[in-house]
DNA sequence: GGTAAACAATGATTATTATCATATCCAAGT
DNA sequence: ACTTGGATATGATAATAATCATTGTTTACC
């Protein structure tokens, strides 16, 4: 289930989270040129952890969780992309195989730019390596103070923590309390740190205390503040 | 205990491990015109998390760990550093206060670069900016995969990954057997996100199986690759 | 060399959370 | 409506590691 038909994303690049903001027209152009889009269903991989990087994936529209295999067969989320993102720049501008999966959380349209002109790129243009410096940076403070929350928090915490980070990543639907994603309790677990059964408990024990409500298959925030309480600060 | 007298890094730059690396002459004379150079004590603060980063921190010689408070209170040790590391970069790209401390953990000798001549010299020097974006992506790499580890596996091998982390930074004595470096459990239970008293039981155990000798406040590795395997694959 | 102060070891207890074992629900397709 | 498979729920149990309490050991400093 895969369409190559190139559509132009002279949009999407403008996208306020995207390293290709406000770049020339003139690379802007060459990158229209070499892009390859692709539409992913949910669940298919964009691509796989040790397998060779042969480009970066731009996200145009779509929901992708970044994830990493542990040795006993665990999936960790690093991650979670949405539109105008960028992934697998890590492992191109290093030379490098994947070190995570990029699995498609919904039907998602995704531009693959190959890695000799994206190298070109940022070789070349130092707004663009500026922009990828700041978005590592980004990155790299957000993944240590996950680790330091991680290994600190009891799971109740994590939780709040992953829900805060779900919200804020993909907000609310238009009732402002629906988180607008869809996402089993594994992949909850995937991101806190835990098991299936865990986040069943614990997301009913939040709703017991009306933090949460839970219907079907959403999550609605009920009690934002308590939560981000409990993501950040008390116990 | 602090001394400000100058005295010339141009070897220290060329440390195989330095983003300053195969500079030329004339930037490396201007970061030579412009450090500042200070001697730390064992446990004194380089720079303090929250604090505002007024330029980035070149070790000549010396170990500093680098570690960020958790909401209760804990220290998680985010990484290690030694001979020929940068410190802050991140803080200072962002233009962002430090995210994280910088401690001693023996007398060390770091030059000080002021922040307006370090961004100059990355925006004006592709190689440079190249240097830290290989930089950014191995330690997002490092850190990832820690983030996986740590949540995921017990203890123990958690503190098996932290021993070895421990090696391959400041390696061995003459002994080739003695771990180059002075640690406290405390700080070995900050790096594998747990308490003082299970390090000890850890490695005590460790010792009682034949994989650590312990000797006063060294550690001597005496099967590294058991203690591999623990760190990476097996339980 | 003696005395704090810091660090380490060790035992007992408790809390948290994973694991295992079922059972139930729900959606997709026939 | 029926079946099947995936996802979720829930209870019982066990393991892991934190916490608390105490004692022992080393280090540094007067």
């Amino acid at each position: 289930m895969s369409s190559v038909t190139p559509f132009s994303c002279s949009e999407c690049w403008q996208n306020a989270q995207s390293i290709f903001k406000s770049l020339s027209k003139e690379t802007l152009n060459r990158l229209e040129e070499v892009k390859i889009c692709r539409e992913y269903e949910k669940g298919e991989f964009i691509f796989e952890e040790a397998s060779s990087a042969k480009g970066v994936y731009f996200i145009a529209k779509g929901k992708v969780k970044v994830s990493q295999l542990g040795v006993d067969g665990k999936y960790q989320i690093l991650h979670l992309s949405k539109d105008g993102d960028v992934m697998g720049y890590r492992a191109v501008l290093s030379d490098d195989l994947f070190s995570c999966s990029a699995i498609a959380m919904e039907k998602s349209h995704i531009c693959f730019i190959p890695k000799d002109t994206f190298i070109d790129l940022v070789a070349n243009n130092s707004k663009l390596a500026l922009n990828i410096i700041h978005l590592f940076s980004d990155e790299l403070k957000k993944i240590e103070s996950n680790l330091t929350k991680i290994t600190q928090r009891p799971v109740k915490d994590r939780v709040a923590q992953a829900l805060i980070s779900l919200k804020n990543k993909y907000g609310f639907l238009e009732d402002g309390k629906t988180i607008n994603v869809v996402i089993k309790r594994q992949e909850i677990a995937n991101m806190a740190g835990s098991t299936r059964e865990t986040i069943t408990r614990v997301l009913y024990h939040f709703q017991e205390i009306e933090i949460l409500k839970l219907e079907g298959k959403t999550i609605q925030i009920i009690d934002e503040k308590a939560l981000f309480d409990l993501g950040n600060l008390l116990d």
